[in-house]
DNA sequence: GCCCCTTTGATGTGCGCCCCTCTTTCCGAA
DNA sequence: TTCGGAAAGAGGGGCGCACATCAAAGGGGC
């Protein structure tokens, strides 16, 4: 059995070939009679336009563009890279990505970037802020018919079409299953070392990183939060101050950047192999001290994965078609030395 | 800038389309001189054909066969039908999957259904045996220009083309790293059950298991390995035995299928708690056991990545297009309560 | 110089759909 | 009845490539 065309839809529905097209390009000038016969005849012959003829017809190129924050740390480099792979891949489907850098933090700064995507791309892919002018930004490309996705990190209330990336609370809350049995029932002190109390995503993972600890973990005492600034130095000192400050520290868990700066410090110290170490973020540097043993357990969220499934969103989005939940959801990764890729 | 075609290629080469096309398609009839001249041409212009006029012209669908294990457990099901939703997002375009059963055990029965796909189809995919008569069949099969992939079990020494699934051994270690671990520093037994060891996966994953047991965790004993057969009731008799036989059993792992036997033997003995159970594959019932707490850690392999990776290879293949490596590998999930989807 | 064979060119058709233009038909209002 | 606009038909060109056929040009052997 051959497929079917248009002109089998066509001759069922008892129309000429152009009614139809009208109707499935929603073109105007169709009586709405007509429209109904036509779709019936579409669902009764189970028709579905062929993939290939339509990109081939419709000669377009999608445009897409991503905008990551720039000069950043090993995952962003690392979700660039991936970027820019899947780039390459997608070329040949006539998909046209751009990257552009932004100031994390800079709410407004991202938000003007957004703006001046509009009327030149067909979507767009961004690791977002929650932060009112970026919010206002996204719903405006939506408006304007751009298609927008927000990739590792969320806008909550704003109108994208999806978020990729992963439950951070759900990832603190792994985190702190695991330091907490990886303690092995030694009572003490537990470290947590954010990047900065304004990243949505980090306060999300030590909410649920505090919620595991306290309930199912009596023997263990969440130190207050200690900020690092996602920065090796800065994450070294903060270290050093809460092993020095408290003997029976037993795990740390470092929700951002900066794992060099834990690691030098536990060196230091000569305790890496007492303090249980809980990283976020798969990298040749993270890769190094699970296997070493220095760092416990890695929480990740796979790049490349985001980048493909960011992509095929944005494809999908403007071909109307279906979407694979299972093959878009972004899993909590977790790695020990004995599974790491 | 438009996409460089044909037509441009063949002019920067000098020659006419019928040589390019010739050139391309490796048709007979073009000088070694004139071949070089049009590669060379392709090269500087970075042409790549493109994917949808390709499709849309050669008109052919893609026929492949996925050939798995007939009436089997939770993990086998959630494939096959895994595959078949993959079949339904491929059918749009022009590639028709068809599913096969055999019996798992019997290898001459399996490399019979695959001497029977000659000619039928343009790929496999199929959860293969290490058995002589299999790998001869899947060599025959790829002599006869049939693609090949193994699924979720490999045949090592045959032609196939790739292998889509885990490092079984590595599954093993990841097992006994977190069992050491969560038995909290206790010493004690650990038994562990595998559905049969002529299965070559089931057997690695055992080896990685005692590697890791014997080489990091002096106070654990790994008892000798009982055989469930994959079958709750007969899992469940064993597991007993091991509970009851041994009081200061600290751990256990289930390599193979058959974890509702496990939990009936752990939740008769009331020892559910004191415990360690580690399981493989995440099914509604491990998922709701995991939750619960009486199975500690699942090891995973997506088997949605695996049927979508299968045919993404095959189609690969038959274009002979590029293949994302870091897509394509199928990762050794852990899942906790914390990180279950 | 003739013939044959290899190499290359020229050209056409078709894949399934998009998009545009130009009729023709039909229906209701004036 | 006439007229106008809406609804529908008809047709064509094109997207980039595969595949087939036929003709022309080139080169070597005799």
């Amino acid at each position: 059995m051959a497929r079917t065309t248009l002109q089998d839809v066509a001759k069922t529905a008892g129309v000429s070939l152009a009614t139809v097209d009208r109707v499935l390009n929603r073109r105007p000038g169709v009586h709405a009679r007509t429209v109904e016969r036509v779709q019936q005849a579409i669902a009764q012959l189970g028709y579905r336009p062929d993939r290939f003829a339509t990109r081939l017809a419709r000669g377009r190129d999608y445009h897409f563009h991503f905008v990551l924050p720039s000069g950043s740390n090993a995952f962003m480099q690392a979700l660039e890279e991936r970027v820019r792979v899947t780039a390459g891949y997608v070329a040949d489907e006539r998909v046209r990505i751009g990257v552009t850098h932004v100031d994390v933090f800079d709410g407004e700064a991202l938000a003007a970037a957004l703006e001046g995507l509009q009327g030149a791309v067909d979507g767009v892919a961004v690791v977002a802020l929650d932060h009112p002018s970026v919010r206002e930004a996204i719903d405006d490309l939506v408006a304007s018919g751009v298609t927008v996705v927000t990739l590792v990190s969320d806008a909550p209330r704003s109108r994208r079409a999806h978020y990729v990336g992963i439950d951070n609370t759900a990832a603190g809350r792994t985190a702190a299953s695991l330091l907490g049995r990886f303690v092995a029932g030694r009572k003490g002190k537990v470290g947590l070392v954010a990047g900065s109390m304004a990243l949505r995503d980090h306060i999300e993972r030590q909410i649920g990183f505090e919620q595991v600890i306290s309930r199912d973990f009596p023997g263990l005492t969440l130190l207050p939060v200690r900020e690092g600034r996602d920065d090796d130095e800065r994450v070294e000192e903060v270290a050093s101050a809460l092993l020095a400050e408290h003997p029976d520290l037993v795990g740390l868990y470092n929700v951002g950047a900066g794992n060099g700066g834990i690691v030098a410090a536990l060196d230091a110290s000569g305790r890496a192999r007492d303090v249980v170490f809980i990283a976020h973020e798969l990298t040749p540097f993270s890769r190094r001290h699970l296997i070493r043993g220095t760092i416990d357990a890695v929480i990740n969220q796979d790049p490349g994965h985001e980048a493909r499934s960011a992509t095929r969103l944005l494809i999908a989005e403007q071909e109307k078609a279906p979407i694979d939940a299972g093959q878009e959801r972004i899993r909590i990764d977790i790695f020990i030395r004995d599974n790491v890729p």
